[in-house]
DNA sequence: GTGTTTGTTATCAA
DNA sequence: CTTGATAACAAACA
């Protein structure tokens, strides 16, 4: 599942590999993860597709909010790229096996994750110099967008909350989000509409870091909670995009490897092993419909 | 065949 | 209107 520091590793993986290449084909092998948005649409004169519109066309920048990226081109229009839980973004210049690359590290990876074009492969950019990047996403769940510049500011602005490690990840803003709330952490972490970019595995983390229960009412909160829950956020996001983001099922990041914060987790993935911080052993219950991991000694 | 995995949205309830 | 809780979706794996 990439959430914000997997997305980021891709994000700058990506940036130094293909901003400023000319496309020079584009081939969509499953039409279900491509969209335009209608502005798109009716501006168009005639119907076009996926490829035409981006062929001859550069990236210029690409940005993130949240586990969302948005690759910029020409004429302030975006293509954005959720890979929701499976999608992955492989760049691969010419001649490169990204197979040699895929050493060590072994948590589960998919033998299909080996090799790129493989059956997963949804849509194919080709650049000019002959470098390619693979979209795949086993699941079909992720999705390639283009959409207008008015567009892409209204998702900016009303699909995410405060975006952490950004100048604008104030402590008073957060803890505002505490207040009137009858949800519990855990939830409240994982609504992008309040905080963007955690998902299952840092929502947990970053609860253990703070030495809070995912399910305690926010509004059971105090000051000092808050203010050491924000702090570890801030912590835990950090250090997953230092190590690369978390590997264990699909996520490799842009060059096709692993990233190597997987043996750093302190919960998420560790039900049944030692509490890194107390020795105590680790619970996995279900929280919300989701797998939910905790330290039961571990908290203040 | 069954249960498990989760990001997001749809749906219904309060 | 907002907020919250839950189901549903997708596909592969043990």
């Amino acid at each position: 599942m990439p959430e914000l520091p997997e997305v980021e590793t891709i994000r700058r993986d990506l940036e130094r590999r293909i901003v400023g290449k000319k496309i020079k084909a584009v081939e969509v092998r499953d039409k279900k993860v491509i969209s335009f948005s209608s502005v798109i649409l009716s501006e168009a004169k005639d119907p076009f597709s996926f490829g035409s519109f981006l062929r001859g066309q550069k990236f210029a920048k690409i940005e993130r909010r949240g586990k969302l990226l948005a690759f910029l081109v020409a004429g302030e229009k975006y293509l954005l790229v959720h890979l929701k839980m499976t999608g992955q973004l492989i760049y691969k210049e010419k001649g490169v096996r990204n197979k040699e690359k895929m050493i060590a590290g072994g948590h589960k990876i998919s033998e299909y994750d080996l090799q790129v074009p493989n059956k997963f492969t949804r849509a194919i950019f080709i650049f000019a110099d002959k470098s390619q990047l693979f979209f795949n996403d086993m699941r079909r769940f992720g999705y390639m967008k283009i959409v207008d510049k008015k567009e892409k500011e209204r998702i900016w602005r009303e699909d995410f909350g405060i975006e952490p490690l950004t100048k604008d990840f104030k402590f008073q803003d957060f803890a505002r989000l505490f207040k009137n709330r009858k949800t519990n952490i855990k939830a409240l972490l994982l609504n992008q509409k309040l905080i963007s970019g955690i998902g299952n595995i840092y929502a947990d983390e970053a609860c253990f870091c703070a030495g809070l229960l995912p399910w305690r009412k926010v509004a059971s909160l105090k000051s000092i909670e808050i203010k050491k829950l924000f702090q570890c956020i801030s912590q835990v996001l950090r250090v997953a995009i230092k190590n690369r983001g978390t590997s264990f099922s699909d996520f490799v990041d842009a060059t096709g490897g692993q990233g190597g914060h997987y043996n750093f987790l302190k919960v998420y993935e560790r039900a049944g092993n030692k509490c890194r911080r107390c020795g105590s052993i680790i619970n996995k219950i279900r929280h919300a419909g989701r797998g939910t991991h905790y330290c039961p000694e571990c908290r203040k």
